[in-house]
DNA sequence: AACATTGTTGCGTATTATACAACGCTTGTT
DNA sequence: AACAAGCGTTGTATAATACGCAACAATGTT
């Protein structure tokens, strides 16, 4: 381990949608380190690109080499961009956020979100991530796995509670997984944000296994029993497109 | 300059989009570093989640927690997300790939991409960039500068030549930018890409001033004469509207 | 089985990252 | 206007470590 990389990427973490820029002298004070030691790997960032210095201000901020590397990170989920018009013709129909996720490690990571949304959202983005256990895409990307994949993944519990809806016992979350099998879609009634319903279906590669998820976000004001049922349909239809024409996964007779 | 930050940086840049995964070896060739010293960078970059290594195949990828940063930098432009809509409508519209774009030194750099496109289509990406005098947006985010902005950017030329049509003299340039401006568009005649033609218009702010550009990007099959038109007329007016809209620029009776 | 190659680790030392002090500049206070 | 405080920048000595070597473990090839 390289203490000085390590110092120079979780500088890069310091930086917030809320705190776009950051001047040498609160960036030390964040990091514990010298002025001058953080004032050369800023200078050092910068002239990679990850950093960029705002000549006047003389404050720093994160650099557009960063997007690059996002997009090649992006890049290699054919399915992202295959799924791209589907979830956009989910989004029109629908009205609300539809996401495209993935697991990693416990946590299920937004590959993908489409939608304008409306007034009352969810602020959500790209690379965002929340504990698997606690969201609708997360419970279809775990009811995949293995009872001893799962017991590796989620340990002996109690899980993270994001709400007061979150399921936080494993035996609990198990039967939900189940569930969840059973009915081919999941539900979130508030268990990831308050105020937010979610409903997702899996997409399934050529093998029937489930590589990924996407999910129909909705204020619960907006989701009542009907439109719930609406809502659902849809995910699962257009998870199925997806399954079939970009995956090529074939549901049997 | 620390000099063991600027390796781990510049590792990271030799991921492509061609080739995602590299093993300990192939990278240790590349930088022309001992395999012992990139093997440690190798694990402080995954410690921090901008690298991911394959426990099957040991080789290594870009990690997700760039798409946080990414965000936190796409995240700065409120202009690309109000413009997102008009970006979206255009690209129905057209059937084409549309961009938004600024300014960087003298590139200029995509921030947003609308657009499924057909099957001939431009790969582009955001964050991706090109010289600022071979593009439709480049020409209009040059044309609001200053003879001296433009002198300090662009130096004596020649200019880079990117295409057989790319404008590469000086004072060729500075004659296009002058007809740029009275015009109010510009356009790119595979003078970036061969066999693909753009037209672009500028985003101002309340001030006037041009802040970024949006463009149609059209394979020049699809381009005749009279499409030409079209297009221009659809760009100017979209960018007016989120001018207008989402800026504040008023147009003077 | 034998050999070659790749990935991993311990460790000595050549190299450098770190922090100190000082300076220049800007901003704030009186 | 004068002064004080704080921020950003730089030179440099040295404490700390990054580097690469050698050896080993794991994997792949013959």
């Amino acid at each position: 381990m390289i203490s000085s990389v390590k110092k120079a990427l979780e500088l890069l973490k310091i930086f917030s949608t809320d705190q776009p820029e950051l001047s040498l002298t609160e960036i030390s004070k964040r990091m514990d380190l010298h002025k001058s030691s953080v004032f050369r790997i800023l200078n050092t960032l910068e002239s990679s690109g990850f950093i960029e210095k705002d000549p006047l201000t003389k404050k720093y901020r994160l650099g557009l080499e960063l997007l690059n590397l996002a997009n090649k990170v992006l890049s290699r989920y054919d399915l992202r961009n295959q799924a791209g018009p589907y979830l956009e013709k989910l989004a029109r129909k629908t009205g609300e956020i539809i996401h495209l996720s993935i697991l990693d490690g416990n946590e299920m990571v937004y590959l993908e979100k489409k939608g304008q949304g409306q007034v009352l959202t969810v602020a959500t983005h790209v690379g965002g991530r929340n504990p698997a256990h606690a969201s609708a895409m997360g419970k279809i990307l775990l009811s995949d796995l293995s009872r001893r994949e799962l017991k590796e993944l989620l340990g002996e519990g109690p899980l993270k509670k994001l709400t007061t809806n979150t399921i936080t016992e494993i035996p609990k979350l198990l039967e939900e997984l189940e569930r969840v099998r059973r009915q081919g879609f999941a539900l979130d009634n508030e268990e990831t944000f308050p105020g937010i319903r979610c409903a997702a279906a899996p997409i399934r590669d050529r093998n029937g296994k489930t590589v990924a998820a996407i999910s129909v976000t909705v204020p619960k004001q907006r989701m009542g029993k009907q439109r719930i049922k609406e809502i659902c349909q849809l995910v699962i239809e257009t998870a199925r497109l997806i399954s079939e024409r970009s995956m090529g996964w074939e549901t049997s007779a």
